[in-house]
RNA sequence: CGGGGCGUAGCGCAGCCCGGUAGCGCGCCUGCUUUGGGAGCAGGAUGUCGGAGGUUCGAAUCCUCUCGCCCCGACCA
C-alpha cells in the first residue's frame, strides 16, 4: 500500500478525554475516532488491525472445527422472556420498538438465539456434538464505557456455542476451546495468562478467563509460578491459616480511642498488629436483613465472594449503621450483638482471632483483648470472604501466590443444562427419550484484544504492534522521495522486492518532511522499517530497524527480503 | 446511579472571578525558501463561545434550566 493512495490522520496531540494509554495512542495515530459515547469509528488503519485479529480468530476456530454463522443483531423480546433475561440482563440492554410497537433488542450475547436455532435444528444425538461462532458488533449499555474501544458499548466479539448429548463432550470441546484459546493469543503476540474466573451473570459451573497482562488492566490475577495455579482474585481462595486459634490470655479490656475508626491507624495507636484488630463489616442482604462480616484488620472484604454465602449482599448504608448500631459508626464489632436480630459471619483468619481488638459498639471505644466463646459467641457462620493477596500460600498448596494486572479479552464457560433447559433445547438420545443438551460458550473480545494489545505494547514514542496485528509488517520510508529519482527507485524497487516476498509493506510516499515521516511510523507501530536516503544510497545501502531496536542496521538493498525475514524468524 | 470535572476554530488551550463585541499554539489553504527527527518567512480561511431561557444599554463572562463528554466507584468481552 502506498501511504498516498491510503489514509493516515495522526495527531500530535491527543484530544483530553482519552486518559488510557492505549485509547490516547489509538486516537493519536488515527485508528479509530469517537462517534459517541461508546461508540467508535474503526478509521482504514485501525481496520487492518481489527481485521488481523479477526481472521486469526477465525482460521484457529475452524481449525478447531468450530462452524462459522451469522445471527442476527436484533433479537425479538420473546426470546429473552422465555430464558428469563429480558428483565435480568436489564439496564444493559439496548430495548428498541418497531413500527408495530413490537420488542427488540441490540443483542448484547446470543445464547437465547443459538438456543433457538438449536432447539429447531437438533433433534438426534447423531447430530451432537455442535460448536457454531460468530464475529459481530454486539451492543452493551454499559453504565460507564470508557478507555475507548477498551470497554466500548458497541463493539466486536467472537462469540462460539457449543452443544452436547453429556457432559464428557462438554468437556472435550471445552479442553479444545481452552487449548484454541491459548493458541490464538500465542499467535496473537500477547502475554497472557488463562484463569480459574467467577461465572457472572451468564451463569454455568467451569469457566475460564484469558487476560492480556498489563499494568493497568482492569482485573487482579492471582498466580503461583511454583504450581501454574492461577485465578481472578474475584474466585482465588484465601486459604485459612495453619493451626488452632490461642488459647485467651488476655483480659477484656475497654480502651477510649477517639478518632482511631481505621484499622490502621488503631494498631497504630494502641501498638499492636494490623493483623491482631478485626473489622467489621455491616452487610445488608437480599431480604433487607443484617450481617456483621468480621474480617481481620489487615484482609479485605471479597464482595463477590460474600455475595455466595449472603446472597444478593451489599455494604450497609451509614443510615442502615445508625439502625442497627447507634451512633457508633467507626466502632462497631461482635461484642453485645443481639444475635437474633443480626447474623454474624467471620471469616477463615478472622475466626483464629484471638485476645483479639475491636470496636465496643460504643463511640469512641475499642475492646482488647477479645475472644471468641469468652466475650461474644463464635460466628454463626466462618467462610473465606477476604480478597487474596500477594505472599498468600497458593490454594493448590503448591507454593506462594503473586499478583498482577490484566485485560480480559477472553471467557470460555461450561454453561451446563441452564439455557438449554429454560429454552427447550433438547434432543433424542441413544434410548430415544428428549434430554436437554450440555452447553459451553467461548467469547473473545475482538476489539478489546486491539487496545490491550496496545496497551501491552508500546513506549513513549507510541504503539509496537506484533507483527501478526499490525496495520502493515514494514514501512518503507523515503528521505526526499520527490527531490531524489534515486530514492524514488530504490524505494520502489524496495516495495516491488517486499511485496513479492509476501509482505504487507506501506511505502510512505508521502510528501512530508523526513521528521514527520519518522514520527508517524513509530507512531503507528509498524514492525519493522526501511529507510532510504541519498546519503546512504551513495554507500549502497540502506537501513532497517526494528521497532523495538535501538539502533538502524546498514544492509544492501538486495539483502532487504533475506534481513527482514531473519529479524522476523530471530 | 453516587462522587468529581469539562464543554470557546479540526486538535490542545487562554479569556470567565471583575460583563464592553473572541485570542494563543498546532493543524489547514496559497507562495517562496528549506529537506535525515514533527521546518522558516509572508499572506489567508475557520467560531450560532454545547443548547434554551433570563438579568442588562450590552453576556463567552452573571442567574436558571437543559444536553453532551471525561475521570473515580459497583458490571463485563
Amino acid at each position: 500500500m502506498r501511504a498516498s493512495q491510503f489514509f493516515i490522520s495522526t495527531l500530535k496531540e491527543a484530544p483530553g478525554e482519552a486518559e488510557l494509554v492505549s485509547h490516547r495512542l489509538m486516537l493519536r495515530a488515527g485508528l479509530i475516532r469517537r462517534l459517541g459515547s461508546g461508540l467508535y469509528t474503526w478509521m482504514p488503519l485501525g481496520l487492518r488491525v481489527l481485521r488481523k485479529v479477526e481472521n486469526i480468530v477465525r482460521e484457529e476456530m475452524d481449525r478447531a472445527g468450530a462452524l462459522e454463522l451469522l445471527m442476527p443483531a436484533v433479537i425479538p423480546a420473546e426470546l429473552w422472556q422465555e430464558s428469563g433475561r429480558w428483565d435480568k440482563f436489564g439496564p444493559q440492554m439496548l430495548k428498541i420498538r418497531d413500527r408495530h410497537e413490537r420488542d427488540f433488542l441490540f443483542g448484547p450475547t446470543h445464547e437465547e438465539v443459538i438456543c433457538d436455532v438449536a432447539r429447531k435444528e437438533i433433534r438426534s444425538y447423531r447430530q451432537l456434538p455442535v460448536n457454531w461462532y460468530q464475529i459481530q458488533s454486539k451492543f452493551r449499555d454499559e453504565i460507564r464505557p470508557r478507555f475507548g474501544v477498551m470497554r466500548a458499548r458497541e463493539f466486536l466479539m467472537k462469540d462460539a456455542y457449543s452443544f452436547h448429548e453429556d457432559y464428557a463432550s462438554l468437556e472435550a470441546t471445552y479442553q479444545r476451546m481452552y487449548a484454541t484459546y491459548s493458541a490464538i493469543f500465542t499467535r496473537l503476540g500477547l502475554h497472557f495468562r488463562a484463569v480459574a474466573a467467577d461465572t457472572g451473570a451468564i451463569g454455568g459451573s467451569g469457566s475460564h478467563e484469558f487476560h492480556v497482562l498489563a499494568d493497568s488492566g482492569e482485573d487482579a490475577i492471582a498466580w503461583c509460578p511454583d504450581s501454574g495455579y492461577a485465578a481472578n482474585v474475584e474466585l482465588a481462595e484465601a486459604l485459612a491459616p495453619a493451626g488452632q486459634r490461642a488459647a485467651a490470655g488476655a483480659a477484656l479490656t475497654r480502651v477510649p480511642t477517639p478518632g482511631k475508626t481505621g484499622n490502621a491507624e488503631l494498631a497504630e495507636f494502641l501498638g499492636i498488629a494490623l493483623a491482631q484488630t478485626l473489622k467489621a463489616l455491616l452487610l445488608i442482604d437480599g431480604q433487607g436483613r443484617p450481617v456483621l462480616a468480621l474480617m481481620r484488620g489487615d484482609h479485605q472484604l471479597n464482595e463477590i465472594k460474600a455475595n455466595k454465602v449472603v446472597p444478593d449482599m451489599r455494604l450497609a448504608s451509614d443510615a442502615e449503621i445508625r439502625e442497627h448500631f447507634g451512633d457508633a459508626k467507626g466502632y462497631i464489632g461482635p461484642v453485645g450483638v443481639d444475635r437474633s436480630r443480626v447474623r454474624v459471619i467471620a471469616d477463615r483468619s478472622a475466626a483464629l482471632l484471638a485476645d483479639f481488638c475491636c470496636g465496643a459498639n460504643e463511640a469512641p471505644f475499642h475492646l482488647t483483648g477479645v475472644n471468641f466463646g469468652r466475650d461474644c459467641p463464635e460466628p454463626d457462620l466462618v467462610a473465606d470472604l477476604r480478597t487474596v493477596e500477594a505472599g498468600d500460600p497458593s490454594p493448590d498448596g503448591g507454593g506462594t501466590l503473586e499478583i498482577c494486572r490484566g485485560i480480559e479479552v477472553g471467557h470460555i464457560f461450561q454453561l451446563r443444562t441452564r439455557y438449554s433447559e429454560a429454552m427447550q433445547v433438547t434432543f433424542l438420545d441413544r434410548n430415544g427419550s428428549a434430554t436437554p443438551a450440555e452447553m459451553g460458550c467461548y467469547g473473545i473480545g475482538v476489539s478489546r484484544v486491539v487496545a490491550a494489545a496496545i496497551e501491552q505494547n508500546h513506549d513513549e514514542r507510541g504503539i509496537i504492534f506484533p507483527r501478526a496485528i499490525a496495520p502493515f509488517e514494514v514501512a518503507i520510508v523515503p528521505m526526499g522521495l520527490a527531490r531524489s529519482e534515486a530514492v524514488r527507485a530504490a524505494a520502489e524497487t524496495a516495495y516491488d522486492a517486499l511485496r513479492a516476498a509476501g509482505f504487507d509493506v506501506l511505502l510512505d510516499d508521502r510528501d512530508e518532511r523526513p521528521g514527520v515521516l519518522l514520527a508517524d511510523q513509530e507512531l503507528l507501530g509498524i514492525p519493522f522499517r526501511v529507510v532510504i536516503g541519498e546519503r546512504g544510497l551513495k554507500e549502497g545501502l540502506v537501513e532497517f530497524q526494528g521497532r523495538r531496536d535501538a539502533e538502524a542496521r546498514k544492509i544492501a538493498p538486495a539483502d532487504l527480503v533475506a534481513t527482514l525475514k531473519a529479524a522476523i524468524a530471530h
